[in-house]
DNA sequence: TCAACAAACGGAAGGCCTTTCCGGTATGAT
DNA sequence: ATCATACCGGAAAGGCCTTCCGTTTGTTGA
């Protein structure tokens, strides 16, 4: 939401052929360091490091940053949004490829892959921090009509309950996908498997 | 004097078992006068509020407070210390009073209660913020033979997958019971219980 | 080509918080 | 009453975020 000022210099959108205002040259190339730069770091220490670093290694000072990133979720945003758009085709295509439920479990997978991977992300999901408010609603506003459609329609057929939403399902899952100290990966990865099956409605209509 | 019983709640110097040593009278009432404030203040902003806002309602200096509970996670372990107790009560009279599989359900619903009423408290389980490493383990090493006992009761009787455990469920719900802005209370509620159905071995399938 | 204007740079400064440190003080034993 | 010391309290140090502004650099039009 915040990264969608087009007119100031907020925003970092790398999209050639705006003709109404072009970035200057050093402006466009200082933006992309920082991306990669912050690609890396994220990787390595997390979405939360501290913001020395990735000027750092992008070789530029802190002003540049904060001012093509005011809030550290715009940085966020703008190093997933590649994967963001990954998980929605993904959405998209499990949805003529698999069964209802099928397809459901299988993208909520892929979706819990996404945000256990994303080192510290689930984390700053969550956080509190002013400085991460927009990332759950921009994460939500892009992934909630993908999930929606997989939700809908394994209700439909009556094979998941219809008392959750998909906004429930995301956000729900970004909570269980918090890295836990002492427990691997695969262990938020089971859990929101344990989940998932909670929103299974079985045949059992007894109960 | 002799008379007084272990009311070495300190919890702070006495680790060193030093029992011969009294602490002394303005010790212990700035002890005291920081558990209250602390109770105090962690209900009005959580368990992450400022050291200082905690040291002004006590009237005492930062210093007193870092000296009796050198870490973040001491003075929360020392405030909670009744709540804890009161969980594992709970879960020793479900066992005797309910089916296995409600008992189970019922527990969890309390300490979903207790974790969520806690404001921060699920934010510091998983933060990261080695102030509160120790949290986690000491929930987990004195609520886990609680619930435990509730788990393997309703594994037993076939209510139950026997592929998780206590301690994962201990630390899923904390997962879950994280405040998400924007959403009620009642949402960490309700997606627990989809969890904790997740969790349901159905149909009674014996064997 | 060159001048002139903005846009953009970069890092120093200010603010907030945590944690440590130590001179001074209240306490309790003798 | 005196003394040794456990304890107090706040100043100081260190880290990080964010803002601000003098300076540099790219771009444009003559």
């Amino acid at each position: 939401m915040a990264a969608e000022s087009p007119t100031t210099t907020t925003a970092s959108t790398g999209r050639s052929g705006d003709p109404a205002r072009r970035q200057r040259a050093d402006a466009q190339r200082n933006v992309l360091a920082l991306l990669q730069a912050a690609k890396t770091v994220f990787a390595d220490s997390g979405v939360d490091a501290p913001a020395k670093e990735i000027t750092d290694l992008a070789g530029v000072g802190v002003g540049t940053l904060y001012r093509h990133f005011p809030r550290r979720s715009d940085l966020i945003v703008a190093v997933l949004e590649h994967d963001i758009d990954g998980c929605i085709d993904a959405a998209r295509e499990l949805t003529i490829t698999l069964e209802p439920w099928d397809a459901l479990a299988v993208w909520s997978e892929r979706y819990t892959q996404f945000v256990g991977t994303k080192r510290g992300l689930a984390a700053a999901l969550h956080s509190g921090d002013p400085a991460y408010d927009d990332l759950p609603q921009h994460l939500l506003d892009r992934l909630e009509p993908a999930l929606h459609t997989l939700l809908t329609r394994a209700v439909e057929h009556g094979c998941a309950r219809d008392d959750v939403t998909a906004r429930d399902v995301l956000t729900t899952i970004a909570l269980i996908c918090r890295p836990v100290p002492g427990e691997p990966p695969s262990f938020n990865e089971r859990m929101t498997r344990v989940f998932i099956e909670g929103l299974r409605r079985v045949g059992n209509r007894r109960g």
